[in-house]
DNA sequence: AATGAATGAGCATTCATTCAT
DNA sequence: CATGAATGAATGCTCATTCAT
């Protein structure tokens, strides 16, 4: 996916074994990078840890940037995978934002700096691909609060005169560095109150501030809109 | 301050010429460490472009990290300095705050990607001591805009129930992922704009809400909120 | 017992194949550190002598000093063993002496002053760790004759109004010097009368004086220095 | 004296300054060899120390192991004379070798091990130049012991069966060994005992184990000698 | 499928020594 | 006479990566 072919006695077909393997490494993997960086972390770490030979490490990924990326790459499948899921389950611009936010910070926090650091660290690696590949997932883990987003501001929920890009490195800005803080400063705060306090924030920057008679008149248009639909669906009368 | 006294062979009393080669090493491992990151950096590569030996490279620095604290407390110390002469002579909380905004777009943008990268990414070093000077810096930096806000905060004009931090961190989070999307995608925005867009925002997330509206978005909310679930699951009626 | 446990990308279970090369680097490496003593002996030699990289040595040996320790300490323990073993076939203390004397000379004689100069000049090493091991393994080296001498002071056959320790300096060190001036007068000489004769001085020394002769030897000694004392100084009789 | 002639800028006239400069160059450069070895030591250290630039030392002596065999060379001088100086007051052969081993035991160890490491641990040096010169030094040090053994020696009072070296190194090699053992131990002996002791072990080792009658013979020979020196020089009647 | 073994390419750091000024 | 400044040449050590078995 991301290595480039190479002539390489590596995989071909992966059997059901191999694919054990593949995740066996890819979790101890995940573990080392997490504890140590990038840079720092040693493929035979990796191997040890796991009881192979680096050698085998290395029939199975291109290399330790490879390994690092797909470890990188799950993670974030993870968690956007869940995200997918449960954000439309939450109803309400306002309320998906806080589920996002709430979410980022919980899951950023709750493996003890690990993936975090990892993530946000060598997320800014000198290594372009690298850095790219980071951006790719990003997008792909951006994008169901962008798709909340967009949709309020073609409703006009969320300030049209924003682009959406900016909107997203607010949000997701303004958290990152809530943690990169509480990392370095060893102080996690208490997550539930943060979150709170910047969803706050955040959606009084993202929405606009239209003047009363605008709101209102929103409003009046809102509820009359429901109100056609309850007649045109009316409710079975006793 | 930075350098840890320790058998060095080193220039004590600066000269004239030897501050001349100090500002010269200093301003070429600027654009060293800026191209590739700390651990990429060679200090053979910083001696060559000098068209020095990396002797003498070591005989004004006790080492590659030092002389790279040295590059990037430089660097702090000029933009936190012409932050703390240039606020104060900006009138009005919201100028101020866009001041520090636009002018950190600028600074941040205009080296090419080059200490931007370096400060962002290593300021996520694995190496504490690294993280933490780093984090001094950004504490120095960071400061005229906080007493700004925290002034403002106590005259009430701006939200008293955040916690300072998160203002900054707000501000200058969003700031981050701005510049790094600009970085990663090299693609930077128009910045004045951008400034502009930011500012408009973060002053309306940081400002206390017109009491009466914000009950007035409230009570919309929760009426959308009952509407959509009596859409959902029409409930019989009396 | 030497290696340190470290994080060494190193052999764990020595295959066969492995053990060859851990011989054959330990062999090389008695050369060259016999050769230029420790400080000036370089890896890269080590290695070059091997036809391999130095990467390899430093996969079967922690490191410089590890290597140089393990040489001295096999051979060490080569000398002593054969020590052991023999002196108890051997009857009677005198010929005991005889022989630990005669077999130390014709030892670090016949290796070509390698070992000889490396363990008698490291040995002297400034390293205290360095300077320890090798007492400790002096220490059973010259155990086998500190038994016997130990047993034979019991039993009064030797001097017992001298302390143990001084016994053995003057043994081995006599017989230090000896080797050194050799080897750097490059001028072996007849080990086996040297060796005879070096056994016939030790053995009168350690050896209890005849009580009665020693008293006359002193009374010849005083009568000497008072007459010594008239010639200078002529008395006036009376 | 030992520098081979190079084409440098260096001393040519010493003037008065400059014989004062190289006493004090000297006299550091002995406290930091004694400190450090020569190895270990570095000729930043000895500048430092004196106040001085490295450059000036290099312009006073040919390099560092110049500066360091002159330090020795020194200290050898030093005590060399001293020996040859008050060896001959001291009467008799046997006192004589008592004066000489209580005087090198103090010496080597009045300095808290500090030349004894660097000329007993140096003069194993594997450089074979430095080796040779200080084994010159140790010559005219051992001379006038060596001196008083070889006149016993013709006189019959020493065994005449053993080479004179061998009865040096037996002398010295058993001090050395002594002081290593003090210096690696930490556990200085009682000077004045120790000398006793050895004294009195060497002497009956270097004596000829001649049997009583002869020795009453010589006794009887001594006595007549004095005997006609006292008819010869009458002392004056009152 | 797994790995034991080997290594090429670096890399930060040290230090004696030189020389123009 | 002194030295500030510079450096060439090492040096021990690390690690991702390869490949024959």
């Amino acid at each position: 996916m991301t290595a480039i072919a190479k002539p390489m006695r590596k995989r071909e077909a992966l059997g059901v074994r191999s694919e054990k393997r593949v995740r066996e490494i890819l979790a101890v993997a995940r573990e080392v990078f997490a504890e140590h960086g990038y840079e720092k972390s040693t493929t035979l770490e990796i191997a040890r840890r796991l009881g192979i030979s680096e050698a085998t490490v290395f029939s199975y990924f291109t290399g330790k940037r490879d390994l690092c990326m797909q470890v990188i790459k799950i993670w974030y499948d993870e968690i956007s995978l869940v995200l997918e899921q449960d954000v439309p389950l939450v109803d309400g611009t306002r309320a998906r934002l806080h589920f996002v936010v709430h979410k980022h910070l919980v899951t950023l926090m709750q493996d003890g700096t690990g993936m975090c650091k990892l993530v946000l660290g060598e997320g800014r690696s000198a290594d372009d691909a690298f850095a790219a590949l980071i951006a790719g997932l990003k997008r792909r883990y951006t994008a169901p609060l962008m798709k909340v987003l967009a949709a309020a501001q073609r409703a006009g929920e969320v300030r049209q005169d924003m682009p959406l890009p900016l909107l997203r490195d607010m949000v997701y800005g303004s958290m990152e560095h809530v943690l990169w803080d509480a990392m370095v400063n060893h102080n996690p705060p208490d997550i539930a109150t943060t979150a709170a306090q910047l969803t706050s924030m955040l959606w009084t920057a993202i929405t606009p501030e239209d003047p009363p008679l605008e709101r209102l008149a929103r409003f009046h248009h809102d509820v009359a809109q429901a109100l056609l639909q309850v007649q045109d669906n009316p409710a079975p009368l006793p």
